[in-house]
DNA sequence: CAGCGCTACCACACCCC
DNA sequence: GGTGTGGTAGCG
């Protein structure tokens, strides 16, 4: 006994020694950069506003994430970092489990779903499938409305299923194509579910079968459903929002073709009620999307590749074929240049005559306040390196001081005040490969800093 | 000390036939 | 009974 004392003692004086030549530094700062780099930023807020005034002061790439903390209430604190630091520290999946994505109000992002079903509720109910003909859908009417073409492939597949219900994230990367904001986002989805809509509004059973049955029919029913791609009026305040003319939808032949049959998004609610396949209230300000490889706190299923998943990131030497996943999972990583007023569609949009009567269909495409959307446009100069899939380094790599944070306000972007857009660059190759490769000899040990840096703040 | 942004729903007031 | 308004529980 006695003698175990005194080995331990001892052991202690030695450390005691040990720490004494080489003290630790007063203040832990964590950092990814090297010490003649600028520091790296990883701040934590209690409120979104906070953190949002802190990106709005910071000349740095960093972003809105939301991080569960305590089970039930669905409490959330607000990190403020870089997609490069954020992963650095994310990787191992050893902490930050619980984490959101802000997609952050007036932000340029792509294309997202929400899905999700009770599998007791809808036994017949195939996922997989209803994924596929949704994806078809959407792909249909990218082309209709705006002469987008894109396929399943250019679709990434999260899955986040469990025994009782079937869940997926749905994130188009279209080409050279982005929303202004996810409300637009919003708005674009219910303009094409809209024939959908009818299904469930009614308890009837019947209808839905009916409808199964008699799609061929459908033209010919009595109830005209909103086309989708019907043409759309301002509403009377002559402002922002849009409503589908009813007189224009039931006017034959106003549609571009008959109605697609979506009956197949019907589901059933675990109280027996109809339902959408797709969730339409994703669509608001500063929605929280969970990060690729996150579960919602209290559960275990973390949002992961779906098995028929189709669409695979580009090979890149430099980065990790996980963080080009995470980095293409980001919904509001969108990055490009855009010059507008140089597109025709957009001058025709912007004509007044045209604007006039209404966009007629030789008009493309749409206005900007029906939901999408505008079509990026790279300078040719950086296209290697601002591309998201790029496979090269480009030394002509702007200044990030050339990408400005964020885009105009509303106002600009419907008055057309400020025609050209430099989105907020997101991927850099060069500090994601630091993170990947030479980084670890820097912090060895460190991997659990920044759950220690949240319990501080939680403490304070 | 400490989340956020909705929408559906309800209660109530007011109006009109 | 129809319509507008204001407040809130609860959902995502």
């Amino acid at each position: 006994m006695e003698r175990k004392w005194e080995a331990k003692l001892k052991q202690i004086e030695e450390r005691a020694a040990c720490y004494e030549r080489k003290p630790l530094s007063s203040v832990y700062r964590p950092r990814l950069s090297k010490p003649e780099e600028p520091p790296s930023i990883w701040k934590l807020f209690h409120r979104q506003t906070e953190a949002f005034n802190f990106v709005k002061s910071c000349k740095e790439d960093v972003h809105v994430f939301a991080l569960e903390y305590k089970v039930g209430d669905g409490q959330r604190i607000y990190l403020v970092t870089t997609y490069t630091q954020l992963w650095f520290y994310y990787k191992s999946r050893k902490n930050l489990l619980h984490c959101y994505e802000v997609i952050p109000e007036n932000a340029v992002c792509k294309l997202y779903f929400d899905l999700e079903f009770n599998k007791h509720a809808n036994p017949e109910a195939d996922g997989k499938k209803m994924v596929a003909l949704l994806i078809e859908h959407v792909c249909k009417a990218l082309q209709e409305l705006y002469r987008v073409n894109c396929s399943a492939e250019d679709v990434f597949n999260l899955d986040s299923s469990t025994e009782e219900k079937f869940s997926r994230h749905l994130i188009f990367q279209l080409h050279d194509v982005a929303f202004k904001d996810n409300i637009h986002v919003g708005n674009f989805v219910r303009k094409i579910l809209q024939p959908a809509f009818h299904l469930i509004a009614s308890e009837d059973d019947s209808i839905s079968e009916k409808t199964g049955h008699g799609f061929s029919h459908f033209s010919e029913t009595p109830i005209k459903q909103g086309i989708s791609f019907g043409k759309m009026s301002p509403d009377q305040d002559g402002g922002e929002s849009w409503t589908l003319n009813s007189e224009e939808l039931e006017r034959p032949g106003s549609a571009k073709q008959s109605s697609p049959d979506l009956s197949f998004l019907v589901v059933r609610n675990n109280t027996g009620e109809k339902q959408l396949f797709v969730d339409l209230g994703v669509y608001t300000r500063n929605r929280n999307f969970r990060l690729y490889k996150s579960s919602k706190i209290g559960k275990h299923v973390a949002l992961e590749i779906a098995e028929d998943n189709k669409f695979f990131p580009k090979h890149s030497e430099t980065v990790s074929e996980e963080n080009q996943c995470f980095l293409s999972s980001l919904v509001s990583n969108v990055r490009i240049l855009v010059d507008l007023k140089n597109e025709v569609w957009y001058q025709k949009c912007h004509d007044p005559v045209c604007k006039a009567e209404n966009f007629k269909s030789d008009c493309f495409p749409l206005p900007a306040e029906v939901g999408l959307l505008f079509l990026l446009k790279e300078e040719e100069e950086f296209t290697a390196t601002e591309t998201m899939n790029s496979e090269t380094e480009n030394p002509h790599k702007p200044p990030s001081s050339m990408l400005s944070k964020g885009v105009a306000s509303d106002a600009d972007w419907d008055n057309g005040i400020d025609d050209t857009y430099f989105l907020e660059a997101t991927e850099d190759a060069e500090l994601a490969e630091a993170a990947e490769n030479g980084l670890l000899s820097y912090y060895s040990g460190v991997d659990e800093i920044p759950d220690e840096l949240i319990l501080q703040v939680l403490q304070e």
